[in-house]
DNA sequence: ATGGGCTAGCTTGCACACAAAATATTGAGG
DNA sequence: CCTCAATATTTTGTGTGCAAGCTAGCCCAT
């Protein structure tokens, strides 16, 4: 086989340069594509522990430290001390974050439109449900 | 839209997930799934610039900087001046390197096949074409 | 021949990403 | 109660990634 016609090549080739194109879009608010997303999940899920986002987002831990001091230097989110479990954290939206997430999803909905020009509608589908099923 | 079903959020997750998977697999060996894919590719285009092999690895040549140096270190590719121009380096697999080839073209055949499990040969192509399309 | 634009590669600085280990806390069983 | 395995988070160390800027060398046009 062909080093090009590697899975593990293609999907990191993608990814980059899924990830450059959404890099230069959101930079204009001050973020990057990753806490962009993070933003996107907190805000339909605020107010849980930092492994439940993790989950969500498929990151390890050690990476959402660094990604939730970020934005919380940033005054984007927040962690507040969970009054169930003194091992959790809490995060959440601050008010600024909130509104930068209104932004954030028009951005990410036409950077999507335009990443995928190449891919007719049902192809995004497909590439969808395909990506979803080698989780 | 949710945040699930973005692109950028799905990608991202894919590739996370194989290169997780790649990494343990080659992780026998001593290197990481980059450095097996930037083997895989010298084997193939051997005595190349780095600009031509960033162009080929879709990475950066500060990226391509660092790879270079830790695959240096571990003894299994080298540099060269390139003898017609002075700016340019050429990048050579050693026989360590050459040697380690083998087994990786194994090793990632193996982990291929099984990382796409969940997938019918037809998928797999169809998966291949997509990602081929919008990079 | 030489000035100036271009290219190759490296350095710096920052942001993911994960493994392994450390710390603190919880909860189940004896 | 006490122990101890399991869990939540952080820390540490290493390895990608990229933008911006640097140096050295190339080469075209004047």
């Amino acid at each position: 086989m062909r080093a090009e016609d590697c899975i593990f090549f293609q999907l990191g080739r993608a990814n980059r340069a899924g990830t450059r194109f959404l890099n230069r879009r959101v930079a204009d608010l001050g973020i990057t594509a990753v806490q962009a997303m993070a933003l996107f999940f907190l805000a339909e899920a605020d107010d849980v522990t930092s492994v439940h986002l993790g989950k969500r987002l498929q990151l390890d831990s050690a990476t959402l430290t660094g990604l939730l001091d970020r934005l919380t230097a940033a005054g984007l989110a927040g962690r507040r001390a969970d009054p169930s479990d003194r091992r959790a954290v809490r995060i959440l939206l601050t008010e600024a974050g909130r509104a930068k997430v209104k932004r954030i999803k028009t951005l990410v909905a036409d950077a999507s439109r335009e990443f995928l020009a190449a891919l007719t509608p049902e192809e995004r589908l497909i590439l969808k449900s395909l990506l979803k099923k080698i989780r």
